[in-house]
DNA sequence: ACGCAATCGTTGCGCGTGCAACCAGAATAA
DNA sequence: TTATTCTGGTTGCACGCGCAACGATTGCGT
């Protein structure tokens, strides 16, 4: 997606053009990402984010909360899921407590993966994105972001 | 797509925090301008850009470069005009100094279109993106920005 | 002039996604 | 209890995208 308010005659230009890079430079960045780690891991962006997340929570995590964690639909989770438990790096186990819910679970290998990717994604994100921003621009870019998020997610 | 290095120990917290709300807030904004759009409008947010570009670039604009500066492969172009060209917002025209070269043209039925699309979609925006946005704050993330755009697309 | 590489746009193909419908299980109310 | 409503996860379906391959045209090298 790439919207551009560009030449018409708004009153806030500066903002307009901060719109207009903000989605340029995300495409390109994701493009890369995606790009780097594909080629040197044969590992797709989803699936990493995926193993991040299941890490960060200590192995498990429901479906719905893995779902709001990476930015996908559950229909989309349930394949995605699919994918990697049919490549053996996570796996499902069913909820105890709620018998309709799944855990996915994040398999050893699964492990080793994310440590073998972790650091070549790391490094193209300090690359292509952390390198061109001082500490303070930092700071500002997630107050902005924040601010932006807490409008929209509100909206209850 | 959302990779994080969350929580993983890198020396520049503040902008890997910043990458984080970054891709998130890119993913919120997009979405729901796309949902905005398309139910106050009945226009795909891609639809729209391409309308912007050609009607920026004077009505008329090789593939080669709308697909560009719409953030498309050439081949996803190519199925997009051709579904706007069958609703009639846009047209081909063959070049005549380049022959294996087409225009993408305007129609006039699709300037009305833009002309009644873009309020809405700059509304959205404002509300959704620059409103939270101070212009000292818009300055430094346009240059920002550049420099991540720049460093990019200089990998020739 | 000729041949070879590069470019433009289109097409076949497979893949990943969201939407809506669906079923099973849980929560609330009477 | 039973009826109603809500939530969690999966499936059918259609759609939009990128990749790779192709034909057509242009430009470069010699």
């Amino acid at each position: 997606m790439s919207p551009a308010g560009t030449t018409e005659a708004t009153p806030d230009l500066p903002r307009m053009a901060a719109w207009q890079r903000f989605l340029r430079a995300h495409a390109r960045v994701t493009e890369l990402l995606e790009r780097e780690l594909a080629a040197e891991q044969g590992l797709p962006l989803g699936w990493y984010d995926v193993l991040v997340q299941l890490s960060n929570a200590g192995g498990r995590l429901r479906m719905h909360d893995l779902a709001r964690a990476v930015l996908l639909s559950r229909a989309g989770l349930t394949r995605l899921v699919d994918r990697m438990a049919a490549a053996g790096l996570a796996g499902r186990e069913p909820c105890a407590d709620d018998r309709r819910g799944t855990f996915v679970t994040l398999t050893p290998a699964g492990q080793e993966r994310l440590r073998a990717a972790a650091p070549v994604h790391l490094r193209g994100v300090q690359e292509h994105f952390a390198r061109h921003i001082s500490p303070g621009e930092a700071h500002e870019m997630s107050a902005v972001f924040d601010r932006i998020l807490a409008a929209i997610e509100s909206r209850h």
